[in-house]
DNA sequence: ACTTCGGTTATGGCA
DNA sequence: TGCCATAGCCGAAGT
């Protein structure tokens, strides 16, 4: 990893375009070719790029300028000055980060303890497909003898109640099959459960600490 | 900006929850209270926490423990060996980027250039309110005599097309009014095209260079 | 190579 | 302050 300090402009021209006035930032240029411009501010890079081809260094009226090239994008950089610069060693391939509490274990957790959300659901399958993408989980309900479509966020918005919607519509309407729309999440806020309500979307809450605790089966906020 | 290059460990517990095993890599600390752990690879930080509170420096074991907390967020940094320490001086409040060709911008072109998307076409607002969030613009046909709700994107997905037909919906069931559903942009992929066709939603191409280039009517890709 | 989707998305704008 | 939508979203997995 290599830190440049540097006062500098930069040009980027890709996915958008962009134009960085002059100012002092640190450039680090990674052991991938991962260029990024920093400043003192926030968790983004000001200008950045990955994946890059090659680059070409030049001098042009005593200004050092490098060209970040891949196929779809350019990013220049213009060094006015440089002020100091740093070679750091890292471990190239350092040990991946161990995540928990992912939607995907929340997913198969949810998979595996279906009756947790209604004592009346089976288990079908993971990631079913409708025809208009995958729905989390596809169950049974033995109550109302109708399949239910479970859409499983972390934290629900209203594309998911839009997004089960769609399901259901698209089950209705290829093989003519009514669907039970269901969101279960841990974070619901007002206005998706509002949505919810007019659209006839029912909306389970996962406790916090899933992975401690168990699913409530009271907690169900609305029924069909 | 604080560059620490250590062997460090760390943990994180707020949004989700990580553990990062023991290796050489750099931390970068921030004038505004950014923390940022970076490995060789690609534009993202291992671990990062914005917006700290305040943090807690103590010696455990001849080990330097950094704890960043804020209401809702903990990341705690284990030095295990710190190989080198830097303190960078970069420009605080630096000039802002200059970002063109945006999402934001180009609806304001096609607001003003409507007639460039169909020469019946009519505007009538920007970010007309639907009950259901607003239209990017809302346009007449002169031709038909209806209205037009046009979502602007910059990348069209199967969500610019569902996103579209809320609001259609919407009208059609709070006010009984048929409009018609337009979604216009740069990029459209096949998978959007097809839904679009089977949705009975025209897709309108702008050109790459819509900042210099005019929008050519005969791009229209499906008719109503 | 392209598409789809989750993310500790981040970040800005607006209610 | 919280909620919403955009982003040069990034990055990973599947096709």
């Amino acid at each position: 990893m290599r830190i440049i300090v540097a006062d500098l402009s930069a040009n980027y021209e890709g996915r958008g375009k962009t134009e960085l006035p002059k100012a002092i930032r640190s450039i680090i240029i990674k052991e991938d070719g991962s260029i990024l411009i920093h400043n003192e501010k926030g968790f983004k890079p000001v200008n950045y790029m990955t994946k890059i081809d090659h680059y070409i260094e030049e001098d042009i009226d005593n200004e050092k300028h490098l060209l970040f090239i891949n196929r779809k994008e350019k990013l220049e950089i213009i060094l006015h000055s440089i002020i100091e610069e740093h070679n750091l060693k890292l471990e190239i391939d350092d040990p991946a980060i161990i995540r928990e509490q992912t939607e995907d274990l929340l997913q198969l957790y949810v998979s595996q303890n279906i009756e947790k959300l209604d004592k009346n659901y089976q288990f079908i399958s993971r990631e079913f497909e409708t025809g208009f993408g995958p729905v989390d989980i596809l169950a049974y309900n033995k109550n109302t003898k109708n399949k239910v479509a479970i859409e499983i966020k972390r934290n629900a918005t209203m594309n998911a109640i839009y997004q089960v919607l769609r399901y259901i519509d698209s089950m209705k309407k290829y093989k003519d099959q009514y669907i039970e729309p269901v969101v279960a999440s841990i974070k619901f806020n007002d206005s998706t459960l509002r949505l919810a309500e007019r659209k006839k979307v029912k909306c389970i809450k996962i406790p916090e600490n899933w992975d401690k605790e168990k699913i409530i089966n009271k907690t169900t906020l609305f029924d069909l």
